[in-house]
DNA sequence: AACAACAAGTGTCAAACATACACTTAATAA
DNA sequence: TTATTAAGTGTATGTTTGACACTTGTTGTT
């Protein structure tokens, strides 16, 4: 079956890519700098990653496409969260000067897939960046205007991944392979913006058979050297249906 | 912004519709009836019902439009949950027929941004259905192979609303405005797939405070008459956060 | 060598919740 | 009057949660 490039839908995957380090929860942004006309300074302009599918491709490839340019990582978690489509979300004066630039049709309603990526930060060695365009990593707490309607989708994902968080193992894809609880307990508190009781945080980690401790400990740090832990992947795959209730927030169960 | 129309994106949005009468839930299927001048006897093809996402239009009001013009009903409960862009998802060759009758370009690649909705099949008045085509109400255990990818679709739908009744309050979406006990807890048993424990469930449903009893009960029934209870939408939305844990399946929780 | 600083690591108790389980009640039908 | 049906009710046991403070092992400083 062949398509015609003209009737390629204009429908794009945008990936919200969280990582995390130094206690930060941190956002992979495009920088770009576009040059001004009229002040002579250059605009500086962030965005999401993020391309138009291609004819051939399904949403998932394009998206790991995304990724795997800005990062050269493959086999990351990513998810599919959430579909955008408002007719004027690239309607804003500011968005306009960008897409004629790159875009054929930049008049053209732009539909995107938007995907939620976590990753290991310590794994991404980032490009050196071209003049025009370089991927930068922003503390969530710090993440500018972005362009159209990007901090929309930002907004939705964090919502998201606090949502997971709290039902499926997936902070570990946030972490190095080898973490300490301390690590792994930071991860949940700055996601779940609370504090969490530290006995009780090891105590369910450790009964819930999702991480298992290794012989290996910290060196060379000032203190008690922490144990080091592995995230159980065979576990998790075992028990899909498992379904962890951090219950964060005072809610309560409902049956048996 | 004014939109080109030839550059209107093929994207679509479906939606699976679920009800619940005589203790089994149901999805509304559109059936159409193509004339096939081999055998001169009409193909039949059920299809998620469905369509192109219109040039000023926003992906939720699409899903609505659709859901109106079948049910002649709105304020539904209505929910994305997946979009669906494989290139050869509407390549089955049973499935060019339909397109060729209908599409200007039945060749363009389709994707299609996949909705759920709940509703209470007693509100809905199915319309008389015109000779080619006309909607109707097929129990979940009896779908029959569906037009293009829809069965992939409607599969994601039954799994999202598994997953979706354990976590919020939205089975009463499935109900009348009135409902008693055992409707709902047979609603909750059909979806999960798994016989409740009858003091368990409405202890549970009672202390979580998301029902309200009435004074009504019924009549007429041959056996003691069950009392009518209310779903308190107010309580609900003012504990958004309250994130219910029906945990039917062994899994357990994590933390404090 | 002693001590300070630091984060890791550990146990218990009380309250809330989950699970398992069987009989009585109120209506209609026969 | 009796049978049938589904509604409605309580308790005891085990498990999980949440709150809470001190000791341990390492490095850095004096």
């Amino acid at each position: 079956m062949a398509f015609t490039p003209s009737l390629n839908p204009h429908v794009s995957t945008d990936c919200v890519i969280f990582g995390f380090s130094q206690e930060t929860l941190r956002l992979l942004l495009i920088r770009r700098n576009i040059p001004n006309r009229l002040t002579e300074v250059n605009d500086v302009h962030y965005a999401l990653p993020g391309d138009l599918v291609k004819d051939d491709e399904n949403l998932d490839n394009a998206a790991n496409r995304v990724l795997a340019e800005l990062t050269g990582l493959k086999g990351i978690y990513l998810t599919q969260f959430q579909t955008f489509g408002d007719p004027l979300r690239i309607a804003k004066a500011k968005d306009r000067a960008w897409l004629e630039s790159v875009r054929q049709d930049p008049d053209a309603r732009v539909i995107t897939v938007a995907y939620m990526a976590l990753i290991d930060s310590q794994k991404v060695v980032l490009q050196p960046g071209s003049f025009s365009q370089e991927a930068v990593w922003i503390p969530i707490h710090e993440v500018p205007e972005l362009a159209f309607d990007h901090n929309e989708i930002y907004e939705g994902a964090l919502a998201a991944l606090k949502e997971r968080i709290q039902l499926q193992p997936i902070g570990f894809e946030l972490l190095p392979e080898k973490f300490t609880m301390g690590e792994l307990q930071s991860l949940y508190e700055t996601i779940l913006e609370r504090d969490l009781d530290k006995r009780n945080f090891r105590r369910k980690m450790l009964n819930s058979g999702i991480i298992s401790p290794l012989a290996e400990k910290q060196i060379g740090v000032s203190n008690k050297p922490a144990r080091f832990y592995v995230f159980n992947r065979d576990f998790a795959q075992n028990n899909p249906s498992a379904i962890y209730n951090l219950r964060m927030d005072g809610s309560f169960t409902l049956f048996n």
